[in-house]
RNA sequence: GGGUGAUUAGCUCAGUUGGUAGAGCGCUUCCUUUACACGGAAGAUGUCGGGAGUUCGAGCCUCUCAUCACCCACCA
């Protein structure tokens, strides 16, 4: 076997792959010699995405695991999928058509957007996956599933899968156990996506802002005395005011107040609560008036104390508006412009005033279709709105004014009085997907009651159940969990799982004689089929409803029944109206779907094939989660909550949770900053195993992650390092001995190493065992290069060119074994290359994929004898190199060796290793002497001191300066030691061991000390 | 505003129950010695962010200050 100078990773990685592949090495139960399993979950990319370094870095963990379990011998499934990831994916669609283009969206229709988004993820969906396939990932592809296979939607010819099953049947369940609702709340809404998004969707990002003070003048030009105060209740400000002062930051938004609330114990108000005063905008004839109300919300040091409530879109107002029962009205259509539907605003406005007056009883059905917004604001984005209720509220003289210093005309600062506008940071809301301010809007959407279902999965933490990794995460956990919000899952959007809700819509005569359309409070039934929805309407109302696509719209249902279903044969969809009139019913399906996390929530045990018994179902729970801590709320904590909800199991034990991968300064990798390290490059130029060793390394657990290429060619030269060492063998002609079993050996240096191996082997499993991969890698690493390089090859030399046939056979079998040892303990960090030593190197029974995992165990294989003389003979090797190379001994230079005082052991160490020994530090021969002579290199050892006679050879100031140096950092040490010996408290209160450890560590210094010392003095005596 | 974590060699980071500091890269010098220059040998560099405390003993535990990072949060 003639081996290449290096590793050819480029050609070599895909041939491998390739090859287990087609073995189906990776699939599920491959190698399984136990029924236990081991299952990890691929958290799923978007079917968008494409690989990044946290991937690569995640899948590098995930992988490890998988093979090291597999080796062992388990039945392990790595579950690999995609996720339909909803808005992301409509966005790209939808970009795609723009650019192609082709008609729009909402021009296209749902049914053919859907197919155009199915068409789109089987040209782009399998990137991924083949770019997995590049870090040498060993998922069972066979099984890949995807988060929206079997939706009705997909095309013939998907591959099959059931996940839509899993999700509807978990819908359904969920809402029979009351655990789902629907609801008129205020969501997060998206203006760009047209959509609500939940809490987690939205990113609160400091922005600069402004902060506009306006009067609201009191109804009928009311006055009152306005005292302000200071903290010790002398009066600061007393005048008469016949207005009240209100700061906002979004002035578009005060065409919506329903009132002014303030706090009940702020003097300064007090005189006008329950009075009403006048919205500063709008026509003048038609100026709004609302109640001024108390609230405990209003914070009396923060603006004026007193805050105008838009229960329609802010969080907070909505909270007072609900318990204050203020009208909520809704000023935005679902793109963000001021609305323009509804009647005349003038219609409006006396309808509006009546309710403020308590002359006029209001629902929230009717209160949703008033459309507040004057005509001259109608279809304005709402951020031109703010300019121009700005502008014209302070062109009518309604802005609080203030006093400032501004230079006139000739330069000179004069006092002007200008609006009171300040500019400070606010947080604004934005959607993390389409970066637009996001807008509280009121509108019906379905929750799921997480307060009810939560418990469980707080439990399996607190409990230790699961376990989360870095432990800071429980804390995070925690705290998120104990405040729960509901979560809002429908969305309104097409590209996901269509919500399986059915809504009747009836009609029936009224008294005046026209249709009337119940469809704000409608009969709705949650069913997993169209069918079965039928026969619950059926069931309910006693006639069968015909079906719809979908709501008539606003302006239909004002021109009425007919017109909104013209197109409908309504036949036996008769029902007794609640009139007792004839009247006609239909039913369409809920057009939103769910929340992408729905569906992922459902992860652990939707890929295995649920609700339909499934072999693989033996799979769930899992074992571990591996994944970014930025989605423990959004992912694992939903998919704990969901897996108790549905199975009543926690679908893993254990979380990792690793941080954002960043570069090696540790910054965000970013298009624009231009600093995105792409793992395929890094394969490209160094290998998938040297990325992989890389990704290993950095493992600490909780530790920043930062990606640098310097450290990724630093483990390339380690795969080229063990392919030398492999190379070594194949130099020496080692014969191959077909899977060698660990021999039974003699000699010390075989002992010693074999000894090595099986600490390290403890090592890597303790490591892995507690998720400590950068451990394992290290301990890899230098015993690797460390200590088989470095030491146990080239100790191997002189025994495998020497005459001792017996040893050089045992040495030969026993460097064989470390080799392979090497390979299996780093194959599940190195794949590539170490499949493929293990294929050149010998002919084997299995492909390393499968090869057993060690269980060799340190206590039977270390020989503490052998142990403490391959360590004696290394520090001979050590300090005699080291001393030389001080006093410039040419390093080619054999020189003669001289020992005095030498004991038994190391002299029998000298003895077995005196050829390593002499070749290693270049030594031609070693001689008993009772003194040193003058001018002598001095090496104190552990059982006697060595010396090199260099009388007029070497630099005696230079040695001298190195002995005195060497004794210095004795001295040091030796200081302490003392002190601490000499501390009788210590000696008391310290435990044994440490105290008689550092007695004879004491006694061992001061030896060395003393031959230090008496090596100066021969030197001295030539100086 | 609340929370979490970090601060150790020039750089990037380890350091598991407190026993007296390590790795990789970089740097300096030497070496093309028959596995390997993606190599070998030798070497330099740290009052472990500042201060205080507990302890015989602190990088590690407690308090405090400083700086940085991230997460959560409704201040109109």
């Amino acid at each position: 076997m003639a081996m290449e100078k290096t590793f050819n990773a480029a050609e070599a990685e895909a041939r491998i792959y390739k090859m287990w592949e087609d073995a189906g090495a990776f699939k599920a139960g491959a190698n399984a010699s136990r029924d236990d399993t081991f299952c990890i979950m691929l958290p799923p990319p978007n079917v968008t995405g494409s690989l990044h370094v946290g991937h690569a870095f995640n899948h590098t963990i995930m992988d490890m695991l998988t093979r090291w379990k597999r080796m062992q011998g388990y039945d392990t499934l790595w579950q690999p999928g995609l996720d339909h990831a909803g808005i992301a994916t409509q966005l790209m669609v939808e970009k795609d058509l723009m650019e192609t283009q082709q008609p729009k969206r909402t021009d296209l229709g749902r049914e053919k957007f859907l197919e155009k988004v199915w068409e789109w993820k089987a040209a782009k969906g399998g990137t991924i996956e083949q770019q997995a396939r590049r870090l040498g990932d060993s998922m069972d592809w066979s099984r890949s599933a995807f988060t929206m296979s079997g939706a009705e939607s997909a095309p013939e010819g998907e591959k099959p899968g059931n996940f839509h099953d899993a999700v509807l049947k978990v819908f359904v369940q969920m809402y029979n156990d009351g655990l789902i609702y629907r609801g008129k709340r205020l969501v997060n809404w998206d203006p760009h996506f047209e959509t609500a998004i939940s809490d987690l969707e939205v990113e609160n990002i400091e922005v600069d802002g402004h902060m506009w003070h306006f009067k609201y003048p009191l109804a009928g030009g009311e006055t009152y005395e306005y005292v302000e105060k200071d903290e010790d209740g002398n009066v600061t400000l007393r005048e008469v005011r016949d207005y009240i002062s209100i700061a906002t930051t979004r002035p578009e938004t005060m065409l919506g107040d329903g009132a002014v609330a303030v706090h009940k114990d702020d003097e300064r108000y007090a005189p006008i609560v329950g009075k009403l005063c006048e919205i500063p905008v709008g026509p003048k004839d038609q100026r709004r008036q609302i109640p001024i109300i108390t609230d405990p919300y209003p914070d009396m040091t923060f603006g004026s104390g007193a805050v105008k409530i838009t229960g329609a879109h802010d969080f907070n107002d909505y909270e007072v508006a609900k318990r204050g029962g203020i009208p909520m009205y809704n000023l935005m259509d679902t793109k963000g412009a001021m609305r323009a539907d509804g009647k005349p605003y003038v219609e409006e406005a006396t309808t509006a005033q009546a309710i403020a007056n308590g002359e006029q009883a209001f629902d929230e059905a009717m209160i949703a279709a008033m459309n507040m917004v004057p005509e001259d604001y109608r279809g304005l984005d709402r951020f031109e709105a703010r300019k121009r209720v700005v502008a014209d509220i302070t062109a009518e003289g309604n802005a609080v004014m203030t006093t400032k210093m501004v230079k006139n005309d000739e330069g000179e600062e004069a006092e002007t009085t200008v609006p009171y506008v300040e500019a400070k940071k606010i947080m604004q809301p934005f959607g993390d997907r389409s970066k637009v301010v996001i807008e509280p809007m009121l509108t019906d959407q379905w929750f799921v009651d997480t307060a009810k279902i939560v418990g469980p999965a707080l439990d399996a933490v607190k409990e230790g159940r699961t376990k989360i990794m870095p432990e800071s995460g429980e804390k995070v956990y925690y705290h998120w969990l104990e405040n729960i919000e509901p979560w809002c899952i429908s969305r309104q959007l097409w590209w996901g799982h269509q919500i399986p809700v059915w809504y009747g819509v009836t009609s029936w005569v009224n008294d005046d004689g026209n249709r009337s359309f119940d469809l704000n409070g409608r009969t709705y039934f949650c069913a997993a089929t169209e069918a079965e929805a039928l026969q619950k309407f059926t069931d309910y109302y006693g006639r069968t409803p015909i079906v719809v696509d979908g709501p008539p719209s606003d302006s239909e249902l004002r021109e009425g029944w007919e017109t909104a279903f013209s197109n409908a044969t309504f036949g036996e969809a008769v029902v007794a109206s609640n009139k007792g009139e004839e009247g006609r019913l239909a039913i369409y399906r809920d057009p939103d779907v769910l929340d992408t996390w729905f569906s992922s929530g459902l992860w652990p045990f939707g890929t295995l094939g649920w609700p339909a018994e499934d072999e693989a179902m033996k799979y769930f729970p899992g074992d571990v989660l591996v994944t970014g801590q930025d989605i423990l709320f959004f992912w694992v904590a939903r998919m704990m909550m969901m897996s108790q909800a549905v199975l009543e199991k926690d679908p893993f034990h254990t979380v990792y949770l690793h941080q954002l991968v960043r570069d090696a300064k540790g910054e965000k990798m970013s298009k624009t900053k231009g600093n995105v390290i792409d793992p395929l490059d890094m394969i490209d130029a160094y290998g998938a195993d040297a990325l992989r060793f890389s990704n290993a390394q950095m493992a600490a657990l909780g530790g920043v992650l930062k990606i640098s290429e310097d450290r990724i060619k630093g483990y390339r030269n380690f795969g080229t390092k063990l392919w030398n060492a492999f190379s070594f063998a194949d130099h020496y002609q080692i014969p191959y001995p077909g899977d060698p079993a660990k021999p039974d050996v003699s000699q010390t240096l075989n002992k010693w190493i074999i000894g090595e191996t099986a600490k390290v082997r403890e090592t890597v499993d303790a490591a892995m065992e507690a998720y400590r991969f950068n451990d394992a890698a290290d301990a890899l690493y230098a015993f690797t290069w460390g200590k088989v390089c470095d030491w146990y090859l080239e100790f191997s030399k002189p025994i495998l060119q020497g005459d001792d046939t017996a040893a050089k056979a045992e040495t030969e079998q026993t460097l064989r074994w470390v080799l392979d040892q090497c390979l299996i303990l780093l194959h599940p960090i190195m794949p590539f290359i170490t499949e493929e030593l293990w294929g050149l190197a010998d002919s084997r029974a299995k492909m390393l994929v499968h090869a057993d995992w060690p269980t060799y165990a340190a206590a039977d294989l270390v020989d503490a004898d052998a142990d403490r003389e391959m360590n004696w003979v290394i520090d001979l090797i050590d300090n005699t190199r080291s001393a030389r190379a001080q006093v410039h001994v040419p390093a080619g230079a054999k020189v003669p060796l001289l020992v005095t005082g030498l004991d038994a052991k190391g002299q029998s160490a000298w003895d077995n290793s005196a050829a390593l020994i002499q070749r290693l530090a270049r030594i031609e021969s070693l001689t008993a002497v009772d003194s040193f002579p003058k001018g002598c290199v001095t090496i104190p050892m552990a059982g006697g001191t060595f010396g090199i006679p260099l009388e007029g050879l070497i630099d005696v100031d230079a040695e001298i300066a190195r002995l005195e140096k060497t004794l210095q950092k004795l001295g040091k040490e030796l200081g302490g030691l003392r002190g601490r010996l000499n501390n009788p408290k210590f000696v008391a209160s310290a435990p044994d061991e440490v105290v008689a450890e550092a007695k004879a560590n004491l006694a061992l210094r001061e030896n060395e000390e003393a031959q230090l010392k008496a090596g100066i003095a021969r030197l001295q005596e030539i100086g």
